[in-house]
DNA sequence: AGCACGCCGACT
DNA sequence: GTCGGCGTGCTC
C-alpha cells in the first residue's frame, strides 16, 4: 500500500495544496478539514487538510513530514471546505487564500478559544400577523418544503421582520439552525434587537466588529450546536453550521454582500449554493429586489412570495417633480422644497432630505483661472468639508487645509455642486430655530456619535433630516412625511448600467419611510429632466413596473442580469505595466478558441484612474454564457499564471462584479 | 504572503 | 571594506 499523501492548504497566493506525509506518531487519525501544523519553507506554519490520498507528482524526498494534527475532529465540515472549493473554482482564486478570506483569524493561526455554553431563552414578543402576512407565511411555509429559494418581496412596513423571525421559530422547533445574513449589522440596530429579544441567549453575532476571538467562539458554537441562529454580515455565510434548516438574507439587493477585496465573493449567491448544498430552505428578502432575483424569480429558478400590503395601512404619498429649469435651486435647495419643509414644519412632522453625496462639496475652483484642488496621489477631485475650510480625498487619506485664494493666480476659490454639509448648512439659514440632523458616514463615525443622531432622528427632536443612502436603510422614523431628493439627475444618469436600478431601490427604499397610519405625505423629486420617461414611471409606478419597463434596456444593451460579467482589474504606479498586462490578457482572450460569444470591452483605464499614486486599468467581459465565461477566466489565469505576467503588478479577476471601480 | 538570496550604493 | 536597498523566486 502506497503511503497516506496529505494535501494541505497553507495561507499563500500559490493556486495549488501542498502534499505532506501524516505526522510519526498520529496524535489523532488525518481527517479531512483538520489544522495541521507543517514545515513551509524555512518557516511553520498552520494549514488544513483539504484532502487525503495516496498518490503525488512529486520526488518522494520532495516532501516533508507534518509536524502534528491540531485538531482531534474536524474544524472544517465537509460541506464548509466544499463551499471553499466551490469559490476558488467559481471566483478563480487561489485555494489558500479562500481558507484564509472564509475561516477566523483566530482559528487559523492555531488557537482553539474554551466555549462558554450558551443557554437557551425561551421565545417571546410573538406578534400576531394581519391576514395579508398570514397568506404569505403560509405560502413560505409550503414552498420551503422545496429546494427553491424564496424571493419575499415585500414593501417596506409590510412586516417582514416579523415573517422572518416566525419561519424562523419553525426551524428551530424542529432542532434546526438558522442563519440570518444582514448587510451591516450597525445600520440595523433593530432588527438585531428585535432576534436577540425574540430568541434571547441562543443568538450568535458576527459583525465587522466582533473581536477575531469572540468570531471563532461564535463560529466553533454553532459548528457544536451551541448556538441556534447566527445574525452576522456576508462572512457568516462560512459557518460550519451542525444542522443548518434556514437562510435568511435581508434585503438581499444590497451591495455590501458583495466582498470587494481579496476573495471577491457574492455572500447572497453562495446563500443559495449554501442552501442547495444543506438541502435546507433559503428565503432572500427586500422591498427592491436586485433585478438578478427578479429574473430569477420570472425564470423560475426562485419562488416568489410578494407581500404588498402595509401592515398599518398608509395612504401613499403625493409624489411631485420639482423641474429645476423653472424652479432655480439655491445651494441645492429650491422654493418649492423650502415651502414644502416650513409645511412639515407647522405640523410638527418631520422632512428627510437625501443627496448621495458627503461632504460640503465635490469640487473647489479658482474663480480666476479655473484651477481645481485635486488630489496629489489619486485621479480624483479634493471633497471640501465643513464650511470648506478642510479638503479631504473620498479615495485615500489625503487631506489638507483650503485655502481661501488660488495658489496659481491669487483668484478667490469657490465651491461647485453640494454635498450633505452645504444642505446642512443651507437649512441652518433657513431655519434657524430647528434642529437639524446630518447622517452620513462622517456624522456617524463612531458609535456614540451615531446613536445620539439616530436617537435625535427617531424620538422626533430633530425635525430635518438630511443624509446619504444610510438613511434609507432600515430606518423607521415614526414622524416623517416629507422625503425629498436634492438631486435626481447624479442618481437617475449616473454611469454605469447599474445607476438607474440603485436609484430606483434608493428612491423606494427612501420614500417608503413616509406615510404612517392615516398621515398625508409627500415625496419631492429636484431634477432638470422633468420629461425623462424614466423618471415618470418611477413617479408614478412600483418598483417592479418600474423594473419591468427598464430591463428591456438592460437586455438590448447586453448587460447582467442577461448576460454574465467578469471584470479583471490591474493596477500599478507604472502605467504601461498596467496596459501591457491588459492588452497581453484581452490579446489571449481573442485568439482563445470557440468563444466568438464572448465580448471583450477595454482594457480601459478605471473610472478612478488613479488611486494612492497607482495607475489603475480594466478589461470587461460578458457573455450569455456563463459556462464559457468561466472556462475563459480559468483559461485566463493559467495564462498569466504560466507567462509569469502577474510579478510585476496587482491584478485581480471579479466574477459577477457589482462596482466596476 | 513571508522569507530567503543576490547584486549595487553610502557609511562606521 | 560591509550594511542594507528591494528585485526575483520558491515554498510540498
Amino acid at each position: 500500500m502506497k503511503p497516506q499523501i496529505l494535501n494541505v492548504v497553507v495561507d499563500t497566493p500559490v493556486s495549488q495544496f501542498f502534499d505532506y506525509y501524516p505526522p510519526k506518531d498520529l496524535d489523532h487519525k488525518p481527517e479531512i478539514g483538520q489544522r495541521v501544523l507543517v514545515p513551509f519553507g524555512r518557516r511553520e506554519v498552520v494549514g488544513f487538510i483539504h484532502a487525503i490520498s495516496h498518490e503525488t507528482t512529486l520526488p518522494k524526498k520532495k516532501i516533508k513530514l507534518c509536524k502534528s494534527i491540531i485538531d482531534q475532529s474536524p474544524l472544517v465540515d465537509k460541506n464548509t471546505s466544499d463551499l471553499i472549493s466551490w469559490c476558488k473554482n467559481y471566483y478563480h482564486y487561489p485555494i489558500g487564500k479562500a481558507y484564509a478570506a472564509a475561516i477566523p483569524k483566530y482559528l487559523r493561526s492555531g488557537k482553539t478559544p474554551e466555549l462558554e455554553s450558551m443557554l437557551f431563552k425561551k421565545s417571546s414578543g410573538k406578534k400576531k400577523l394581519t391576514n395579508h402576512q398570514k397568506k404569505a407565511f403560509d405560502k413560505c411555509v409550503k414552498l420551503l418544503k422545496n429546494p427553491v429559494p424564496i424571493l419575499l418581496n415585500g414593501v417596506t412596513g409590510s412586516g417582514k421582520t416579523e415573517l422572518y423571525l416566525q419561519l424562523m421559530e419553525g426551524a428551530l422547533k424542529r432542532g434546526q439552525q438558522v442563519l440570518f445574513l444582514v448587510p451591516e449589522i450597525g445600520l440595523t440596530p433593530q432588527l438585531s434587537e428585535a432576534i436577540t429579544s425574540r430568541f434571547g441567549g441562543s443568538v450568535g453575532i458576527i459583525h465587522s466588529s466582533t473581536t477575531e476571538k469572540s468570531r471563532a467562539k461564535v463560529w466553533l458554537a454553532a459548528k457544536e450546536n451551541e448556538v441556534s441562529i447566527i445574525l452576522g454580515t456576508r462572512s457568516s455565510i462560512f459557518v460550519p453550521f451542525r444542522s443548518l434548516g434556514l437562510i435568511v438574507v435581508d434585503e438581499e439587493h444590497d451591495e455590501s454582500y458583495k466582498q470587494q477585496s481579496g476573495l471577491l465573493y457574492s455572500a447572497r449567491d453562495l446563500a443559495v449554493i449554501r442552501a442547495k448544498q444543506v438541502g435546507c430552505g433559503l428565503i432572500l428578502g427586500s422591498a427592491t429586489p436586485s433585478y438578478e432575483s427578479l429574473l430569477n424569480s420570472e425564470r423560475g429558478k426562485y419562488s416568489e412570495v410578494q407581500l404588498n400590503k402595509k401592515v398599518f395601512s398608509a395612504k401613499p404619498p403625493e409624489k411631485k417633480l420639482i423641474n429645476l429649469n423653472i424652479n432655480p435651486s439655491n445651494k441645492g435647495l429650491s422654493s418649492p422644497l423650502i415651502s414644502a419643509i416650513s409645511n412639515s414644519l407647522e405640523r410638527n412632522e418631520q422632512s428627510l432630505l437625501f443627496i448621495n453625496r458627503r461632504g460640503y462639496s465635490p469640487v473647489t475652483m479658482c474663480e480666476v483661472c479655473g484651477k481645481i484642488d485635486e488630489c496629489p496621489r489619486c485621479e480624483s477631485n479634493l471633497v471640501s468639508y465643513k464650511g470648506s475650510e478642510k479638503l479631504k480625498c473620498h479615495h485615500c487619506s489625503y487631506r489638507k487645509t483650503a485655502e481661501k485664494n488660488c495658489s496659481a493666480c491669487m483668484g478667490k476659490k469657490i465651491t461647485i455642486g453640494h454635498g450633505t454639509e452645504k444642505i446642512e448648512e443651507e437649512l441652518e439659514q433657513r431655519f434657524p430655530e430647528e434642529l437639524i440632523i446630518r447622517i452620513d458616514r462622517d456624522s456617524t463615525r463612531s458609535n456614540k456619535k451615531r446613536e445620539e443622531v439616530f436617537e435625535h432622528a427617531k424620538s422626533g427632536a430633530a425635525k430635518i433630516l438630511v443624509g446619504t443612502q444610510m438613511l434609507t436603510k432600515g430606518h423607521d422614523f415614526p414622524n416623517l412625511s416629507l422625503v425629498a431628493f436634492i438631486n435626481v439627475d447624479q442618481g437617475l444618469f449616473g454611469s454605469g448600467y447599474r445607476s438607474g436600478e440603485r436609484f430606483a431601490q434608493q428612491y423606494y427604499q427612501a420614500s417608503g419611510r413616509c406615510g404612517r397610519r392615516d398621515k398625508k405625505s409627500l415625496v419631492l423629486l429636484q431634477t432638470h429632466n422633468p420629461n425623462n420617461e424614466a423618471l415618470k414611471s418611477l413617479l408614478n409606478k412600483s418598483y417592479r413596473e418600474f423594473y419591468e419597463e427598464n430591463k428591456g434596456d438592460r437586455k438590448r444593451l447586453g448587460w447582467p442580469p442577461y448576460t454574465y460579467s467578469v471584470l479583471v482589474r490591474a493596477e500599478s504606479p507604472n502605467e504601461n505595466r498596467v496596459f501591457d498586462f491588459l492588452d497581453a490578457v484581452a490579446a489571449f482572450i481573442k485568439n482563445s478558441e470557440g468563444l466568438s460569444s464572448l465580448r471583450v470591452l477595454g482594457p480601459i483605464p478605471s473610472p478612478i484612474g488613479k488611486i494612492r499614486g497607482r495607475k489603475r486599468g480594466q478589461l470587461m467581459l460578458t457573455s450569455k454564457s456563463r459556462k464559457k465565461l468561466h472556462i475563459t477566466g480559468g483559461r485566463l489565469l493559467s495564462f498569466v499564471d504560466e507567462k509569469k505576467l502577474g510579478t510585476k503588478l496587482k491584478w485581480s479577476i471579479d466574477v459577477d462584479p457589482t462596482d466596476h471601480s
